[in-house]
DNA sequence: CTATATTTGTGTATCTAAAACGCAAATAAA
DNA sequence: TTTATTTGCGTTTTAGATACACAAATATAG
């Protein structure tokens, strides 16, 4: 077979996962242009043929909604034949977490608006977006039993009952706080500040951060995690 | 951002693992073409505009090789600028698992020969061929550890030292025989056949074949294994 | 100012599942 | 017929997960 030239375009898609005040929320655009004009749809857009994947889609992210953000995981290529109206279109996702907080949302090129949408309460979506977006969700939702993931949802220094909330609100069922913070403590993965916290009535709360380095160590020692 | 046309042609990969008398194998072709025309390659090719990546990477496989094969699974997407000498190529990767007696190789397109392939003594690969196949063993061999994959590397019917020789080349340690049988029995996933079957010395073991349907069961229950 | 409600923070006892371990049964080979 | 080899299983031990209760430190209500 020779070299063949089918018109197979190929796009990148950032499926960003924020967290906030107990809510679990999905970044979107609103298209500026055809097909799906109006409509919300999963960032993304073509790769150029100069860039890598990876590039392609800290790019595009960055172009629509303005967020930049360290680290997106390749999730799932979807390639069916009829995805996209304007031809064939195969589409490599990537998801990744970020704290809303920190991140200006600034829309541009080929978006209207970008935007953080409930994950209960998702706008009609473009494409086979919905489907990517279930696919994406239960990964996170797997992912999240077997790997201490979650920390990039919070803020930098937070109270170890954010993190409880957080793997409550995932997990989608109530963690013991007891046996769960003895699990956290011995991965040694999080740094006690010398910072308290108030909020509200009750005991004022240890600030903690996340601490990458060890993150890393346990990662190449191949250490996992159950919650 | 208009529709764009950038040069980005897409192929999918077969990465397909055998196993037989204690050795894992990988199918390797020998390229008939340029680029790396007589070196080895991972079977696959060039997705056509009308058929899914699945469809692609199933005909390719039977096209170069000969094999069918009933489920392959959707690996990574290795999109490197630089990966093909013949411009951007982006792969799309999947793997399956068979067992090689029950497969005639017979190459055609693209390929000048099939071939298996001690996993231990492989020759020198094309593109990032190599990459792909690291990337790959690793995800097997972690697979394995909390999946009951593999069954379709043996025979349909195979004596249950079979099974544990297997999981003790795929883990590369020895597992306690007894253990192994009581997690493997407590899944309910193989069916005790009446017959039996002499292997030199010893004792005749009775031969098992593994129950598919319990198997997609057990998947949809979530249960997971491990070893 | 005091009493009450609320949240943080920790230790121990119990249960469950994994790991360790040895011996009998059935055959081939010597 | 004796010995070596492989299959096949049950019990004990250990480690980790789960269940559970009470003191400490603050805000709030009266």
């Amino acid at each position: 077979m020779s070299f063949p030239n089918p018109h197979i375009k190929l796009t990148v898609d950032a499926i960003v996962f924020g967290y906030n005040a107990g809510k679990i929320s999905i970044l979107l655009i609103q298209r500026k242009y055809e097909p799906f004009k109006g409509q919300w749809a999963i960032p993304g857009g073509f790769v150029l043929e100069d860039e890598s994947l990876e590039e392609a889609v800290h790019r595009e992210l960055k172009e629509e909604t303005g967020v930049s953000i360290n680290y997106l995981e390749q999730l799932y290529t979807f390639g069916a034949v009829d995805r996209d109206p304007r031809g064939r279109v195969v589409s490599v996702a990537y998801f990744g977490l970020i704290h809303p907080d920190g991140h200006t949302l600034e829309a541009s090129t080929d978006a209207e608006v970008a935007q953080w949408f409930d994950i209960d309460e998702l706008p009609a979506l473009s494409f086979d977006h919905k489907h990517i977006l279930e696919v994406t969700i239960t990964r996170l939702k797997g992912k999240i039993t077997y790997e201490p993931i979650g920390f990039e949802l919070l803020e930098t220094k937070f109270p170890f009952s954010d993190l409880e909330k957080l793997y409550t609100t995932l997990l989608g069922r109530p963690v013991d706080r007891r046996n769960f913070r003895k699990k956290i403590n011995n991965l040694n993965i999080l740094d006690e500040l010398d910072e308290k916290i108030s909020l509200g009535a009750g005991r004022p709360a240890s600030l903690f951060r996340f601490n990458e380095e060890r993150y890393k160590q346990l990662q190449k020692e191949g250490i996992i995690f159950e919650i």
